[in-house]
DNA sequence: CGGTCCCGAGAAAACGTTTGCCCACCCCCG
DNA sequence: CGGGGGTGGGCAAACGTTTTCTCGGGACCG
């Protein structure tokens, strides 16, 4: 076995696809005339190599300097980094993750998108990694589990940890399978059975906050409308708010009407109160879009609001201030949980032991505004 | 000097780095104590290789017939499959880019986002992209031209190209840059000079109709609320209903009020508009959000929308349907734009050619709703 | 003045993949 | 039965980076 060949600088190799994809057309090669035609594909980028010739050293030691692993002459340092500077060098990421084995990067795997909140929550979330100079690689995966395996592998080799926002049910199985290849924060449910770290918001004191809310201005006909039931929020909310309502006594009553958290939806499910036969005086939708639909719909309906009808929302959206008259919801830092979120998992992929899977609680405020409180409410014309 | 020594396992290359980590504790070691001590960085994924051994072939026919480029015999296509299959072997996208220079992932760069907006667009854009196959690494960049210049750059090697939204002033030649080493498609600004294909919503048009709506109803006292001057379309929305103005003849005035597309903003302004001593009957907000706050500051001050005061808005987010009155606006396929900004990149990613660098237009079409009709708005109670 | 130690830096292996080139085998035809 | 053509598939180079090991030189101490 004769000892390897020395590498010679690939007469043909590569090139040959390049020129094979101009001769078919049988011209001398038309497209090279005009002058970017290297645009595309081929990204003709200095490597580090490049760095090293110019700067007369070795890779290795140019590597050490921009990574600030060199304790050598700072003479030899000043010089790399101008001339890695000058060349405007940066290092291709793929084949520094293929020996560091990190990428750099995290996994966003979210359900579907709609409205304000997730605008919000990807903004917290953006910031916080750029801050610590990570990627974010996002889907939307439609909360489907299927899906959600999918986007997963598709994201193998590419990300260091994964962030899975409000799974739906039957997500645990994939969930499980993930932890064991990589740190993963679940948003929204509670997946530490499922290896994974989590981080919900305080639906259950958001919605109890709701409850006795309402109770205490009086009413007593009550009507909810409720979220997906695949939404681990949704159901929370809801279940907390029949909690405090089936304790409160006698002669108040709570009718519940199904909503997806779409705004249409809570436009089709304040309709559908209206055609009740019972005359309710406080509704509560368990996130602000459906909320505004459900205002849009019963002021359309010539309902007076709040007198006739309270209505309080959840999430407390830019939005909610805005509306006439002004939505009383549960606050939720959405920006600050996004924060949240992908600096556990941040600290989840940095330290090299797994922690133990710990849940966090994002902490909820009601906002009483003038859609519950005629007072407060904003007078019109 | 000898022939390269042949390759050992690495007896403890790697695996010394983790130790170290450790044994400056002290302790013996206790991480490895737990039986899910891989959990973190280190994911011990199955490699070409392995399926290789599995299959009894190389890896270069493992390579050949994952990627369909295999022209062999059907019984090693299938056993090759299946043992892939079994060992849930994925590639590993960093080496495969290495070799390829194909990363089959796409850099977005945003400007800060704020509003329905941008939830749409981005479901868009991540619908399609889903569809190809093909990852979004995603990013806010705050429309500074150096950050966008710096995020740009930490893509570098990671993406096949780049979609640009909305950059700000100054941006050109960030642009022209990185033009030279992928493919760019600018949203929002025509950037065909500086080497990008571009898609821009027909600003021009959607203004120009909400204009001749205001006098068609015979509106003489008009305002406007505009974007910041750094965006592309706040400019032409409020360039194009100035020019429509200026041709209406006597009697017809504009006065304009500064918002910078946030909803904050656009209650402010309305609030000054208030205090000008013009009693204004038409207000042409250069987005919904402005036209949201404004509606909502107009209302909490007694103002009858649309009797007193009508008031429009710019691109039809979903929110706008929901508003009381209904808001008349500018309806622009928001998702669709994001599919067709994507699918521009993806296609001048896939041919080789650089492309001449085209402009797309997104048609417009103006929505008349009751925040401008009042025999159309409904009516409440 | 000689030996030892330390420190700066280079050589090269390794990460996991793709792919051009070439070899060997089998089948078919003369 | 022999030669040629076609084809399935293996070898190994190459991508750009990090990191270990090693070597050489200079300084300091004995």
């Amino acid at each position: 076995m004769p000892p390897r060949l020395p590498i010679r600088p690939r007469p043909g190799a590569r090139s040959t696809r390049r020129a094979a994809s101009v001769t078919p057309g049988g011209g001398p090669a038309q497209d090279s005339a005009d002058g970017t035609a290297q645009g595309s594909a081929g990204a003709p980028s200095t490597t580090i190599t490049d760095v090293a010739r110019e700067a007369g050293v070795s890779p290795a030691t140019v590597s050490r300097i921009l990574n600030g692993r060199h304790h050598g002459d700072p003479a030899t340092r000043d010089r790399v980094q101008a001339t890695a500077l000058a060349l405007g060098y940066i290092p291709h990421g793929g084949a520094r993750s293929l020996v560091t084995r990190r990428n750099g990067a995290l996994g966003v795997l979210l359900p579907n998108l709609f409205g304000e909140f997730w605008v919000e929550f990807l903004r917290g979330i953006d910031d916080t990694s750029h801050e610590h100079g990570i990627h974010l690689l996002a889907t939307s995966t439609h909360a489907d589990p299927v899906q959600l395996r999918n986007a997963a592998a598709a994201m193998r080799g590419r990300v260091d940890g994964y962030l899975i926002v409000a799974p739906g049910n039957g997500a645990c199985d994939v969930i499980t399978d993930l932890a064991k290849t990589a740190p993963v924060v679940v948003v929204g449910v509670d997946a530490r059975a499922c290896g994974a770290t989590s981080l919900m918001i305080d639906n259950a004191g958001g919605a109890t906050a709701v409850a006795e809310h309402a109770l205490s201005l009086g009413f007593r006909d009550l009507a909810m409308i409720t979220g997906p039931e695949s939404n681990g929020d949704a159901v929370a909310r809801r279940d907390a708010f029949r909690r405090v309502i089936a304790t409160a006594g006698d002669g108040v009553t709570l009718t519940e009407f199904a909503g997806d958290f779409s705004q249409d939806s809570g436009w089709s499910a304040a309709h559908t109160m209206l055609a009740h036969p019972r005359r309710f005086e406080f509704c509560f939708a368990c996130n602000d879009s459906m909320a505004t639909g459900a205002m849009s719909a019963f002021r359309d309906a010539g309902i007076r609001v709040p007198e006739s009808l309270a209505i309080a929302g959840f999430d407390d959206v830019p939005m909610a201030r805005f509306l006439t008259p002004a939505l009383t919801t549960v606050h939720v830092p959405i920006e600050e949980f996004g924060r949240r979120a992908i600096r556990m998992l941040i600290s989840a992929v940095v330290k090299s032991a797994p922690s133990r899977c710990t849940v966090e609680l994002i902490p909820t405020t009601l906002i009483a505004r003038g859609s519950t409180l005629s007072d407060v409410r904003s007078q019109r014309g």
